[in-house]
DNA sequence: TACAATGTCGACTGAATTGGTCGTGAATAG
DNA sequence: CTATTCACGACCAATTCAGTCGACATTGTA
């Protein structure tokens, strides 16, 4: 039931991208070493997240890449879907076949589960995700200084 | 993001077993058949599922397997994670480890999805598993008399 | 113009997991 | 004793995961 690696991969790339908006575009190496990403693995990540609208990229020296649209207006769960395609528990979920449910028997739990997770998922903005971390460092400062 | 078939089929295997309790042990051949599971398959799911306590097996002409206890006292959640081991869609949130929050970001947001997915799938027993797939047939049997 | 910095893309790969099969052996009812 | 049924472990093919690598495109700067 693990989320992929993409997955996480790509939605900590979208955060740092997102902290670090307004300062020109980011580069792969420092996304890459903030978050703990293998880089060249994070090339394909991100452009998955490219292709699917979330960032733009530029090349030539002082490149980098950035979000394609406030993110206020990105949600974690379109950002998932991009890297992970569905994210349904079940494969019948998505495309339901008459019958199944006489022989699996517990699709309407996992329908419960898998709406109520979609549903969690895109009231979450990365701009929530960057406030919490930012609200997270804030305490630490905090907590450390005591 | 997909529950594995040992899970799926494993909770097949519990709400079969359940639903033709009391009428003898209930043979590998017929779940497999019935649920659509491969019998060689089956074998180790049903040795997965004696193991952690679930059912108990008889060998020998008339044996078979049936519940170790009443399908009420058994919920979704133990048995799924009897088979799939545990079901959290982040590693880190089995077993946090300090500095992870600042890199990962998106912790919190799953660990709400799997308070409620751990909550749901407490809260549904195999009886109900049965009772629902029951009702299920008999609205089936309503619908094609019309 | 040359070149260095950067992103783009696709081929390739090793390891792990998934989803099984198969064969041997043990228990037991009749 | 034999047929039936479970028990268990070895084995296996395909797929997916998690990357690496190399060639190439773009662009700012000297």
């Amino acid at each position: 039931m693990l989320l992929s690696t993409k997955g996480d991969y790509g939605v900590r790339a979208m955060i740092d991208l997102a902290k670090h908006e307004g300062a020109g575009p980011v580069q792969r190496t420092e996304i890459a070493r903030r978050r703990q990403i293998p880089e060249s693995y994070l090339d394909h990540l991100l452009a998955q997240l490219r292709r699917a609208g979330f960032i733009r990229s530029v090349r030539g020296p002082g490149g980098g890449h950035m979000l394609a649209k406030p993110a206020e207006d990105i949600c974690l769960l379109h950002v998932l879907e991009a890297l992970e395609g569905s994210l349904a528990p079940l494969a019948c979920l998505d495309n339901p076949e008459p019958g199944q449910e006489a022989i699996c028997g517990q699709e309407w739990v996992w329908q419960e589960i898998y709406d109520s997770m979609r549903s969690s998922l895109s009231a979450v903005s990365v701009a929530e995700l960057v406030d919490h971390e930012r609200r997270h460092e804030r305490d630490a400062v905090i907590n450390y200084s005591i």
